[in-house]
DNA sequence: GACGTTAGTAATCGACTGATAACCTGTCAA
DNA sequence: TTGACAGGTTATCAGTCGATTACTAACGTC
């Protein structure tokens, strides 16, 4: 008895490649800061997240800050990543568009990109304004090069695609039926959700407005 | 000597009526949040921007969360005043537009303002869903009401702005130069900025891309 | 089967931060 | 004058967090 429960030094996860585990907590990390953004977020809570210790975290990244550049990076190439497959030609428009949302499928990616923009440190606003910047030209690049409109259409996707990004950030489409004005605003992305939202909601809502 | 150096208690800052000492700590507490957000600044920030101690400032509001509450407030308050000024009638779209745009020159309130969107407490982003509510729902009625097109007018410029709040919060506009892309995006908002901006950069651009 | 290397933890530290308590000091009324 | 209240401060604490150190255990390999 004293030998089963006492002594036995609670079962270890196994081993695992260095590279792995690196993957995983940057993953973990991803999941993390999408939620608290860097300052808001504690080493400890990414450690947890990844079923490692916190001390083994540090080492692995060698601080914090990098940590966080490296999640970030890891999220920015993805975004790009999904951006850059779309093909060119017709249609390319509305393809490249159809990429931004299904991106929204991980709703983390795009909150932690958010994330970015706010930061304070010079490092990560840096590459958030590049990240921004690729939307913008590989999106332009994909609609036809001399259409004298260009330029107004990509700002126009770049813009939406913030918008998005606002309304993932405050977990908008999961509060439908509490502000009037909010809803209408949805309603012009999503109006089933709306729809089915504020059926649902009715009791529970506090309708601020 | 002892007594001009030693003695002398530090030349106290004058008192202050209560209402005075609030609103004066409010605007230093909008600044600072403005640059951290909630997690990434200290009471004692706000206290040192605002000339009082930092217990006083946790006094005065209770907690930093219901300090952050109040700033985040004041700073809705002034960018819905903003739009509720406008007046309807021909031309109001343009104007509601130029009334956004001169919100920037404090860039503080915009950048506290997206500062809810990420923000983890709950009752932060539900204002700032509110807030983005609101601006959709002046404009649109704005808008003749009746307009088949209004929805898709509102849904635009509420995108615009996003995308303003985007590239005040990296610092974009003293950021021009550095990124080739990203520079194509700021072209379309202020085209003269950036021409004037790649021309003064030029030398110590490190050209990002 | 000893040995170096790699994966990982426990213990702990020093700095920071939000909050509390206790105290000080102008100002104003009676 | 005196006293009471409003406007402040200094001192200090308890918790948290990133980082360091020292240690342990699994793996390959000769």
């Amino acid at each position: 008895m004293d030998l089963d429960q006492a002594a036995r030094p609670a079962p270890r996860a196994p081993r695992m490649s260095g590279d792995q585990r690196r993957e995983q907590i940057l993953a973990a990390a991803v999941e993390v800061f999408a939620e608290g953004g860097y300052a808001g977020t504690t080493t400890d809570q990414v450690a947890r997240a990844a079923g490692v210790s916190q001390p083994y975290v540090v080492r692995l990244f060698g601080s914090k800050q990098r940590l966080f550049l490296e999640a970030y990076r890891h999220t920015m190439e993805r975004v790009l990543g999904a951006m850059s497959a779309v093909e060119a030609g017709p249609g390319a428009v509305e393809r490249t568009g159809r990429a931004y949302v299904e991106l929204m499928a991980d709703r983390d990616l795009l909150r932690v990109l958010m994330h970015g923009f706010t930061a304070e440190d010079p490092e990560v606003t840096a590459l958030a304004r590049h990240t921004l910047g690729e939307v913008f030209r590989l999106f332009r690049q994909r609609v036809e090069p001399d259409d004298p409109d260009g330029d107004e259409t990509a700002r126009r996707f770049v813009a939406d695609g913030m918008l998005i990004n606002v309304l993932l950030s405050s977990d908008g489409f999961a509060h439908v039926g509490e502000d009037a004005g909010f809803d209408a605003l949805l309603r012009c992305f999503a109006p089933e959700v709306v729809a089915a939202g504020t059926a649902a909601a009715g009791d529970h809502a506090g309708a601020t407005a």
